[in-house]
DNA sequence: CTGAAAGCGCTTACAG
DNA sequence: CTGAAAGCGCTTACAG
């Protein structure tokens, strides 16, 4: 079915239907009346993308993300999708399976191919990958932007939560409680993040005049199993261990569960504080005290920022004075439940 | 940039381009190079709008789900992606927010609209929604799936998951460990699959002999919370309780950290399962049994049988053989660990 | 207020 | 093997 025959049906030409599916003004009530009762009685939708290739915009962003098991990724897209509906973009979404070049070249040229108005990138910075990204993007004819991730200024604007503070606040809430010796099992050192949690880590360790030294430090995968094991590599080369900070809440569990098994006591023996703020995390044993990343907020902000470019690419002369912040930094917020806890002084 | 671009660039007419576009055999392998050459030089990408709309194929799926927050919505989604990105699909993603009609009918104009080839609904049902997107669907150009949730046929072919059976093999396993009494704290009643538990947890028991009755039965709404209420409340009226059914692994997390508050032991005093197998189930402390879903391949197996029937509609011809089946029941999974034990007999 | 004409960027027959 | 013509289903000027 075409408005042709929607035009048939109520005697008109399709200039007319046409007008009244965008709601112009310029037709006399009674027609604009009949057409709508045809266009309702044939259940006549109009093809949406015959409106993309005539008016050079689709209304729809190219999402790109990854590892959608893990609790980040997914707030973020759900953050993403929400405010996208709220502007009246419809979302197309593409995994990263395997982050290659040819893959993601492939990726992009698909959504290119489709007509997005606009990409986001919410793929975890690792092994340089932006850096590539961000090349590709020049020839790109619509504009993108990161989310999550890095902080250093670049071509593309990036949405971004400052993964340094996060290290930091939770580091210093441990040296509050008391904590002397405190640990670290970071992330994978290949991500962006990871790094960064690492150094906020080290920066008040530092600050507070204390040892940094690689016998604090071990690397896990974001997975509980590498919490566990990190803390048996931990307690193995500091006998005075008395706190951890897990770069994650599933590496927190981890230790939290290697703690019981080898019968130290959270807090009293060891505290621990971990990263995310997983639903579960009120409930694990003890409960566990945490960094709130605001995930969600961020994807919705790119969405936000990314639509402001579109207008000015689509409209110039009426928004030539938006400007677009190249970096946006959220600030992460420390959750304190019982796993660390005021030691007695 | 268009096709004429590179048809002039080429000297040849935007047919010739159009042939080496689609790998087409009748052109002069030298024409064929040279085309090529222009294209990758001018970093020609065709519009797929246009395409689509010329062949009436999208290559294309809508994708209704819900509540991405939670581990079985975002790992069916995944499922999702990744098969479809297998066979040539993008992901059109719509995630409902308000599950009213209006919304859900608007949701649907648009994905018709944009003219994709098949609609997934992994929607679970609740309050009888399903009953009211299956008679919208009749009228669709295009064929939908279920995925998750219901199993009764239905004009919509399902790919579900076999809910009672979850229900049934937890408390089986309950029961072979030597508890007698086993209560449950339900997911939100108004879901099919809660109930659906609840019905195998139910005839389990009855299967045994064993009484069942209301104060073994508290209705929890999928999160920790709830669970750790409901133990309280079920401890409140049954003072001889020896486990506990949670519907999901996040109430029984919460289970398990009212026991912990109590004192009770489990399992020595309190065996629980849950449902999911959530990758943080296995460092719960104890470690939780649970029913694991194949969801990821509920979703995987989805996108078969909706391109089955996509290219049923769109070459009938070539397809009248096949046949979708209109339910397709997968079957969970035990896994036991620590949460629950063989009591002294 | 309404319609005839042209066009968006491709592909599909058709002709040579 | 290659190109001129028609068409996919709409919207955008333009004319009246």
């Amino acid at each position: 079915m075409t408005i042709k025959d929607v035009a048939g049906a109520a005697g008109v030409s399709t200039q007319t239907v046409s007008r009244v599916l965008n709601n112009r003004p310029d037709v006399a009530p009674e027609t604009f009346q009949r057409v709508e009762e045809v266009i309702k009685q044939l259940g006549f939708v109009p093809n949406a993308l015959v409106r993309s290739l005539i008016q050079g915009r689709s209304h729809t962003l190219g999402v790109v993300a990854y590892g959608l098991e893990y609790f980040g990724p997914s707030r973020t897209l759900a953050g993403i999708e929400k405010q996208a509906n709220e502007l009246g973009y419809s979302i197309f979404l593409s995994l990263l399976h395997r982050p290659n070049p040819d893959d993601i070249e492939q990726l992009f040229r698909n959504l290119l191919a489709r007509q997005v108005d606009g990409i986001i990138w919410a793929v975890p910075e690792y092994e340089d990958n932006r850096a590539w990204v961000e090349e590709k993007s020049l020839d790109f004819p619509v504009p993108m932007i990161f989310v999550r991730g890095m902080t250093k200024p670049t071509a593309v604007p990036i949405v971004g939560i400052d993964n340094q503070a996060i290290g930091y606040l939770a580091t210093e809430h441990l040296l509050a409680t008391g904590a002397r010796r405190i640990g670290i099992v970071t992330g994978p050192l290949t991500w962006w993040e990871a790094r960064e949690r690492q150094r906020g880590w080290q920066e008040a360790l530092t600050v507070h005049g204390l040892e940094v030294n690689d016998r604090l430090m071990v690397e896990g995968d974001w997975n509980a199993p590498s919490g566990e094991r990190g803390l048996h590599q931990l307690l193995a080369q500091n006998t005075d261990l008395d706190a951890v900070f897990a770069s994650n809440d599933q590496m927190a569990l981890g230790i939290l569960y290697a703690a019981h098994r080898l019968g130290r006591r959270v807090p009293e023996d060891l505290s621990v504080v971990g990263v995310d703020n997983i639903p579960e995390s009120a409930h694990f044993w003890p409960p566990l005290t945490t960094v709130r990343q605001r995930l969600q907020e961020a994807g919705a902000q790119a969405v936000m920022e990314l639509d402001q470019m579109i207008q000015m690419v689509k409209r110039p002369q009426q928004n030539q004075d938006q400007v677009v912040p190249n970096v946006t930094l959220l600030q992460p917020e420390l959750i304190i439940r019982e796993s660390s806890r005021l030691l007695a002084s």
